[in-house]
DNA sequence: CCCTAGCGGTGCT
DNA sequence: AGCACCGCTAGGG
């Protein structure tokens, strides 16, 4: 059963060495993250001090995070995660991935029979793709079972670049 | 190498 | 209900 959706609070900017990623939080926790858009230079205007509180804290959280896991380290404390608008399987396989430590890898086959759902590979390719918090929830740890790359909704240079900085070489 | 069939979840009509 | 996508895979030229 999914549970009911939360309000959504607000959009904020995350300001990292990679650019500025956009994070979105309802009142449960982050529930999206996006990459830095080139095209975007879209204006996040927000006076940061009429954001609530509890969302300035989480962006804090989620910006030091987001750095040390950009960096190849293990990103510490996260903030609340609200992944309630995924469907059962998705948050199956969103928790999964969360299970995969940094520098290591799985491949969709090996998440698919982690989950209970053997056969159901490429759909553990789709919901690795419907990921709406990409990087600190890790799906760019998963990778086709003969070593290759496989896909990434955000662009296969972004999967390079992050399992580059965890060391993995391909 | 390339091709193909089979696979299961999701989102459209 | 049907159908067409897919971040896939194993098996066979």
């Amino acid at each position: 059963m999914k549970p009911d959706s939360a309000a959504l609070l607000c959009h904020v900017p995350i300001a990292t060495s990679e650019g500025k990623f956009v994070a979105s939080f309802s009142s449960r926790g982050l529930c999206s993250l996006k990459f830095p858009s080139r095209v975007g230079a879209k204006r996040t205007l927000q006076d940061p001090l009429r954001l609530p509180a509890k969302v300035r804290s989480w962006q804090a959280i989620a910006r030091r995070a987001l750095q040390r896991a950009l960096a190849g380290r293990a990103p510490g404390r996260l903030p609340p995660l609200d992944l309630s608008a995924g469907t059962e399987f998705q948050r199956q396989v969103w928790q999964a991935l969360r299970r995969i430590g940094p520098g290591k890898t799985r491949s969709y086959s090996e998440l698919a029979r982690a989950i209970g759902h053997p056969k159901a590979v490429r759909a553990v390719g789709g919901a690795c793709g419907a990921n709406p918090v990409p990087v600190l929830v890790p799906c760019h740890r998963v990778l086709a079972t003969n070593e290759a790359l496989g896909g990434f909704s955000a662009g296969l240079n972004w999967k390079r670049a992050l399992l580059r900085c965890e060391g993995i070489r391909l």
